[in-house]
RNA sequence: GCCGCCGUAGCUCAGGGGUAGAGCGCACCCUUGGUAAGGGUGAGGUCCACAGUUCAAAUCUGUGCGGCGGCACCA
């Protein structure tokens, strides 16, 4: 028997009898097998110790490459749980996966763990790393493996078991006299985990990721080749939290909220400017994508939200009231209803279609308190949104139209990286299958015919019609979703809205919904953590601020303010008794991006002195060209275009 | 909603069973200074709310509200 074994550097190797990764490692070489952690079989990460017993493809994984990651934190999340349960007797443990950037371990135990315990089972895990143990993989009967873990009380790894299929190998990993139930694989030993991990944070999970079940605790971590990456790491996650954006609402006099609305935003002049711009811009962009404009009331009957289905499948989050005349009504969770009474109004041709209606409706939902986050998730917040009324033949069209629109939109605002990801109907719906089926087909044509990627949801889409989602990713790689575009046959039925079609019949719209930021209070949020609150001159708040030397300065300044206010600039002035420098740094913290310094010289001369945010040092210009300059440079693409 | 942590000045935070603290900010005064903090003086607090324990509660206990980190949710 002949066993001949390919390497990524095309050589083969063959061996006359079973060999393992570690013998093959030094089979090639010394160093190698002493640097081998793990090996890779056909693409698949396996143990170092692994029997090879048949021709395949191996590659050795060493500490460099990108799999040790995976394997370092899925062994110190074991080590972590023995950590736990030496110094947590009767703590069960569940599972415990490598996650990004870390991993995380679920445990079930009464007493609930304590920021300070973290530190004692960093300092346990930092002996069982230093005692460097073998791990050692062995495969148990299901009999065996189920009595050892009842035997032990761990009644959800004894669950693990049972919900392993027949011809699945029920493997445990052993570290000393510890042992797991695992799939594997792991490194040599325990010593292998290194020194460069940390606990992060306490957190509640259910088991099994169902709300339905006990809640587990869990313990997250992160873990790392080297002090140096781990630092690193600890660094990114500094950075992150300075570009937060509800720190930096507070600090930039954008927003605030209190205790009296939650998760409703009160929204400060500056940021209200940014909110402004981007309402201007959308309003532009729908206008020239041949819009129309209305706005609906907030409050309605109990009665039409029954019509709409709302009641049924959307109670739980709907705000309603009574009135003093017993009329139950409900604060408008979604803009769709009142656009469909709009529509209804007069009697709309064929010829009329595609009727394309607008509202920046704002909405207001009872979002569970835990989801509440800064604008990110909001209770009361504003869409951009628009329903499309049209024939089932202009679907298509439309539809494309709209997913033009958006990535276009998206790319004004620095994102070019977007994914969008098709979902189809939920269990709790409304509308008859085949319909969803007609829907379904014809929102993915109009996706494969533009020729964009996308990724399958099931069972995502809206309770009246299936969905494309927008995903934006920002400057730190966060994922976000914003735009949306569901069809749906649905509401207008049910509504009774129709147009007279061709034939002088009476005819049902199919309803396009969509919004492109989704939510202006989110959109607001995503931007200032994209640009950390540095935003793009035609977004920012206080776009240029005059700063004067000395009073002396100060009637000119007044008069660089007019110019630039005449010209449309969103510009302040800084007349206060203060140094230069401490203008500067104080307008560089709120990040202004254009700061206009003037003095003695800059009167003589009718000169600005120009410094923008970040650099270091500033320009002399005839005010009259600064203010051409910054004429333009304060345009929105719109105006580009 | 669930688990854990937290709530003290405008902000960031220290303290802690018996007159409430710092830095920054703010006000006033001095200073008119050329590109990331000039100096001095001063004002500012129902220590989240309610209940309980106690001679005495900001401090201990309970409940509520809110925030933070996760989980679940995101139609």
């Amino acid at each position: 028997m002949s066993i001949s074994i390919s390497l990524p550097d095309g050589s083969v190797r063959d061996f006359d009898s079973p060999i393992t990764g570690f013998e093959l490692a030094s089979d090639i070489g010394l160093g190698l097998a002493k640097a081998a952690i793990a090996i890779e079989v056909n693409g698949q990460l396996s143990d170092i110790s692994r029997v090879i017993d048949s021709d395949c493809e191996v590659k050795i994984i060493t500490r460099k490459d990108e799999q040790a990651l995976e394997l370092i934190r899925h062994d110190a999340a074991h080590v972590m749980a023995q950590a736990v349960q030496e110094l947590y007797p009767g703590t069960q443990v569940t599972i415990g996966p490598a996650i990004e950037n870390g991993f995380y371990y679920d445990f079930a135990r009464e007493e609930p763990f304590v920021p300070d315990d973290l530190e004692k089972i960093e300092v346990k895990m930092a002996e069982i790393v230093m005692a460097d143990k073998p791990f050692f993989r062995e495969v148990w009967d299901r009999a065996k493996a189920l009595q050892t873990f009842r035997d032990m009380g761990e009644v959800y790894k004894a669950e693990l078991i049972e919900a392993l299929s027949d011809e699945e190998a029920i493997s445990i990993y052993r570290q000393g006299d510890w042992f797991d139930l695992c799939r594997g694989p792991h490194l040599p030993s325990t010593g292998h985990v290194g020194k460069a991990f940390k606990l992060l944070k306490l957190a509640g999970a259910y088991w099994r990721g169902d709300s339905k079940n006990k809640m587990l605790q869990r313990i997250y971590g992160t873990a790392w080749r080297d002090p140096k990456e781990l630092r690193n790491y600890l660094n990114q996650l500094e950075e992150a939290e300075k570009r937060d954006h509800r720190r930096l609402g507070r600090e930039m006099d954008l927003f605030h909220f209190q205790e009296e609305a939650p998760g409703a935003v009160f929204w400060h002049h500056k940021g209200w400017a940014l909110f402004r711009q981007l309402v201007d811009y959308m309003r532009a962009r729908q206008e020239d994508a041949g819009y129309a404009e209305i706005s609906t009331p907030a409050v309605m009957d109990r009665s039409l939200w029954e019509t709409s289905g709302h009641w049924e499948t959307f109670r739980e989050h709907m705000y309603t009231t009574k009135t003093e005349d017993d009329r139950v009504f409900a604060l408008k969770p979604m803009n769709c209803p009142g656009g469909i009474q709009v529509f209804r109004q007069g009697i709309t041709s064929y010829k009329d279609l595609p009727k394309r209606i607008a509202e920046f409706g704002k909405v207001n939902r009872y979002e569970p308190s835990g989801a509440l986050h800064g604008l990110m998730r909001v209770r009361e917040f504003t869409q951009d949104d628009a329903h499309i009324f049209c024939t089932e033949e202009q679907i298509d069209e439309e539809c494309r139209t709209v997913i033009d629109l958006i990535i276009d939109i998206y790319r004004d605002f620095g994102f070019e990286d977007v994914k969008i990801k098709f979902s189809d109907r939920p269990e709790k719906r409304i509308g008859s299958d085949l319909v969803w089926d007609r829907l379904e087909q014809a929102l993915k044509g109009a996706l494969e015919e533009i020729g964009r990627p996308f990724t399958l949801n099931p069972g995502e889409g809206a309770f009246y019609g299936p969905k494309l989602e927008f995903v934006l990713r920002d400057a730190i790689g966060r994922d976000w979703q914003c735009g949306t575009l569901q069809v749906d046959m649905s509401l207008p039925e049910r509504f009774g809205a129709y147009y007279i079609g061709q034939n002088g019949q009476r005819q049902s719209p199919v309803m396009l919904h969509r919004a492109l930021f989704g939510s202006l209070e989110r959109f607001c949020g995503i931007l200032i953590e994209n640009y950390a609150g540095r935003l793009p001159l035609w977004l920012s708040p206080v776009q240029v601020v005059v700063c004067t030397i000395t009073d002396a300065a100060n009637d000119y300044a007044r008069e660089v303010f007019k110019n630039l206010y005449d010209a449309g600039i969103r510009a302040e002035t800084d007349i206060r008794n203060e140094k230069i420098n401490y203008k500067v740094r104080e307008h560089s913290q709120a990040k202004v991006p254009v700061l206009l310094v003037v003095g003695a010289k800059e009167i003589e001369k009718r000169t600005v002195a120009m410094r923008r945010l970040g650099g270091k040092s500033q320009e002399v210009l005839a005010l009259s060209e600064a203010l051409d300059t910054l004429k333009i440079e304060c345009l929105s693409p719109l105006s580009a275009n």
